[in-house]
DNA sequence: TGGTGTGAATCGATTCACAGCC
DNA sequence: GGCTGTGAATCGATTCACACCA
C-alpha cells in the first residue's frame, strides 16, 4: 500500500465535499456528468474515480448520494490519523485554526503549539495551546500522525524533527523552506509564494 | 501559447529559489544531480525542465548558477503581471501579507482590499488597505492581472466576480468554495481542509 | 434512451540511456 | 571520466467508446 494517485485522492475529497453540500439541499441522486461539472472534471474521469471506491451506480437514477458519501469515506477516511497538532499560532495558524472550526471533517485540530507565553493556556477556535516543548510527549501520548507546521520558516527544520522524532507520518509545510524528512514521511509543501508566482506565469501565458 | 505544463513552471519556480540561496553562499556552479537532491526531484528531470529555459550548462562545471537564475527568470517572469490584489483581510489575508513581507519575489501584493471599517485606511507589512468598494476601479486603473481571495467562503464567488469583471486573469482562492470564471481565467485552490484530508490519508496507507 | 462500468487507446509526464563534450 | 542534452522508451493518468442495463 498504497500506489493510489494523490490526485485520485484529493479529487475524492472533493466530490465528497460538494456531495454532502448537494445533500444538504435535499438532492438524493446525481448523474456522473453533474458531479464532473461541479467539480470541474470529466465525467469519464469522476466514473473512473468512483470506481476506486467500489460503489456502483445505476443508470437510470446515476449515484445515490449518501450511500457514495459513504463508500467514499469507507475508502478515505483514516481513523489511525484523524487528529493533527499545528505548531506555530502566528496569522497563518490562526486562520487554520479559525478555518478548520466551521467546517464539519473527519480530520480534527487536536491541540496547538507555540513558545511564545501570551498564546500558552488559551483556548483558540475550540483548540487548546500548549507550550512548545510539550509537542512531543502530546504527539506521543495522543498517537497523532499529523502535523501541521506554520512556524517562521527558519524554525520548520526543527519543529518537522520534533514531529517526526514524535512518531508523526504525515506532515503539511506551509513554510517556505522544504523540510528533509525520512522517506516514510509524507509532506505537503504549502507555499504561497510559489503559488503566486506560479498564478503570475498564468496570468497572461494563457494555457 | 502556452501548454506548459504547470508541474514544470512549479518546479522552475522552486529551483530559482533554492538557487538564489546557493547564491547568498557564495555557490557559482551547480551539478543537476545536485539540484535535483535539494528539490527532491531526479537529475534527468531537472536537465528536462531547464531545457525549457534554453539555458545550457556545461559537462565539467554544470550550471552557471547566476545564468541560470536569469534564464529561469526569462522563461517564468511575466511583467505584465507582476502585481496582485488580495481581498479578505481576516487572519489568513494577514498571514499572507506578513508571509510575503519578507521575502524577495518578481510577483509583489500591490494592495489589499475588506469592507471592515478598522482595517480600511491601515498598512499592513506596508501594503495599504482600501474599501473592497474601490477593488475594481483599483484594478482597471492599475492593470492588476492576480487576484488572492482570502474573504468568508460565502463570499468568494461575489469576490471572484468583481475581480474578473475588473480584468483580473489569475485567481489564488483560499476560500472552501469552488469559485465559477470564465475558461480564460485561471484559478488555483488552495483548500487547507482538503490538503488536511489528504494528509491523513496518507500517513499510515503509505504510498 | 441515456445512463453506468470498464477495456483499450491516447495523451502527457518522467525516466532511460547514450552520444557528445570538456 | 563524469557531466550535459536529448531522442526513445516507459510509466501513469485521462479519455474514448462501447457493451450492458434499468
Amino acid at each position: 500500500m498504497s500506489n493510489i494517485s494523490k490526485h485520485i485522492v484529493r479529487r475524492l475529497i472533493l466530490y465528497r465535499k460538494i456531495l454532502q453540500d448537494l445533500l444538504k439541499s435535499k438532492a438524493e441522486f446525481i448523474y456522473s456528468h453533474k458531479l464532473a461539472s461541479l467539480t470541474g472534471n470529466t465525467p469519464a474521469q469522476v466514473r473512473r474515480d468512483l470506481m476506486m471506491t467500489g460503489y456502483k451506480g445505476t443508470p437510470t437514477s446515476g449515484y445515490n448520494i449518501k450511500d457514495l458519501i459513504k463508500s467514499i469515506s469507507e475508502f478515505l477516511d483514516n481513523p489511525e490519523a484523524d487528529r493533527a497538532v499545528l505548531a506555530g499560532l502566528g496569522h497563518l495558524g490562526r486562520a487554520i485554526l479559525n478555518y478548520t472550526d466551521g467546517i464539519v471533517s473527519p480530520v480534527k485540530i487536536a491541540a496547538a503549539f507555540d513558545k511564545k507565553q501570551e498564546v500558552i493556556g488559551r483556548v483558540m477556535h475550540k483548540v487548546m495551546c500548549y507550550d512548545v516543548e510539550e509537542m512531543e510527549s502530546y504527539i506521543r501520548t495522543n498517537k497523532i500522525k499529523i502535523g501541521i507546521i506554520t512556524v517562521p520558516s527558519e524554525e520548520s527544520q526543527k519543529v518537522a524533527d520534533k514531529m517526526v522524532q514524535a512518531g508523526i507520518t504525515s506532515i503539511l509545510n506551509f513554510t517556505s523552506t522544504r523540510i528533509k524528512v525520512p522517506v516514510n514521511v509524507y509532506v505537503d509543501n504549502i507555499d504561497m509564494t510559489i503559488s503566486l508566482e506560479n498564478a503570475s506565469f498564468f496570468a497572461t501565458k494563457k494555457f
